[in-house]
DNA sequence: GCGACTTATGTCACAATGTGACACGAAGAT
DNA sequence: ATCTTCGTGTCACATTGTGACATAAGTCGC
């Protein structure tokens, strides 16, 4: 790797430190991308160059994510059921986590204690978030022979696996985990969402008829 | 009620409408509120005072809807089950968009059209559903006697329920489906999460372990 | 090492969103 | 009729985000 690339990845990574510290020093709305900038001595126009936009601070997490679990789930082998591709897929982003630098964990509690004080920014990650989403269900339905747009099983498969997700990233507010307990919480939770789903619900296999409320009987 | 009020309901209409022809017209990012404001003839301040931002145009419905639910929630008797609670919500706002005028009814297909055209619209939904979810959640907490910030359950609840209602209300892009048909498309994924998911799963019965994949066994 | 290229950065200019302060005029109450 | 309330317009302003261009630093072939 030349010198450009790691002056490149060292000037991000100072951003998105200075830009989290910043963040929770002082919260998320009286930071100003300037002082971001000041504080890592660029320019502003440079920090664009580098995040989107200032919410994209936040989403540096789903984006790693989101790559970690594509991948994970075009390896999977092809006749597993979708919903157990995605736990492997789920997990992976699990392992990556656990298994992260110090500063990379650091930098995740970080991000999480923000998003616990913002619950602005936790709607934006969500939105970010459904982005991810649909990049993921086209690769279920594709594994399911299913056609994306038609499919509402594939996107409930998603839908139902990143729910989990991020109800197990969430914390009692003022907490402070270690990075062990979050992930073993998310742990959990996956495993708790997959106690509640019938067997095959994910196959399209027809399940019996459970006993609805309002649908027929209004 | 009085002149005032009705003056204001008028305007904030005549404000969404605009807002949305305009979105439609030309796309979401190159229509500026200068634009919307003056096709009603007031002052972009003022676009402001009727909306907190230019997203808040695609939010309407999802605000609307919250208040029913959350009503609706309330009004479930004690002993109701989560889920079947969170049912009877979802079903209200499909009723109360099924009984809503036709101009209530064209102002949601046009938003539903803007979203299809606008997946970052569709995010900045999401990201207000996420606010969203937390207040049912803590109403779902406290139905179930549950601490809303330890019980991942109530939170699972919400967050599943409403993944249906998201599923449900996408469409193959470039469809222009009836409003009775998008009823009826939500209608359905909603049955079909409810035949997906185990019988008991939100009482927080102990529910027997399934076959997991990767937990074990990794 | 030298020259040609690529590319990251800074500067400038600018559009657009969003907000506070203040003044004016119409709606509403006595 | 008068006083009060409140919606609106105007002005000023901070902040985010982007395009264009110049410059300097990194990279590659010789």
């Amino acid at each position: 790797m030349g010198l450009r690339e790691r002056k490149k990845e060292k000037t991000r990574l100072a951003i998105l430190d200075a830009a989290l510290d910043l963040f929770l020093e002082q919260g998320y709305d009286s930071t100003t991308v300037e002082q971001i900038a000041g504080s890592v001595d660029i320019s502003p126009r440079t920090f664009f160059r580098y995040f989107t936009s200032k919410d994209a601070v936040a989403f540096w997490f789903h984006e790693h994510g989101e790559e970690i679990m594509l991948e994970v789930l075009r390896s999977r082998p092809a006749g597993e059921s979708p919903f157990v591709s995605m736990t492997h897929a789920l997990r992976a982003v699990l392992r990556d986590l656990q298994d992260s630098t110090p500063e990379d964990a650091q930098r995740f509690l970080k991000l999480r204690r923000l998003l616990d004080d913002h619950p602005h920014l936790v709607g934006l990650s969500v939105a970010r978030g459904a982005e991810t989403e649909r990049h993921l269900a086209t690769e279920i339905a594709a594994r399911r022979g299913a056609d994306v747009t038609t499919d509402r099983v594939s996107h409930l498969v998603v839908a139902i696996a990143m729910s989990s997700l991020r109800v197990g990233f969430e914390c009692p507010p003022g907490r402070r985990p270690e990075l062990s307990q979050v992930v073993q919480q998310m742990e959990e939770t996956l495993e708790l969402v997959e106690s509640m789903m019938r067997p095959g619900w994910d196959t399209g296999e027809p399940v019996p008829p459970a006993d609805r409320p309002g649908s027929g009987a209004a």
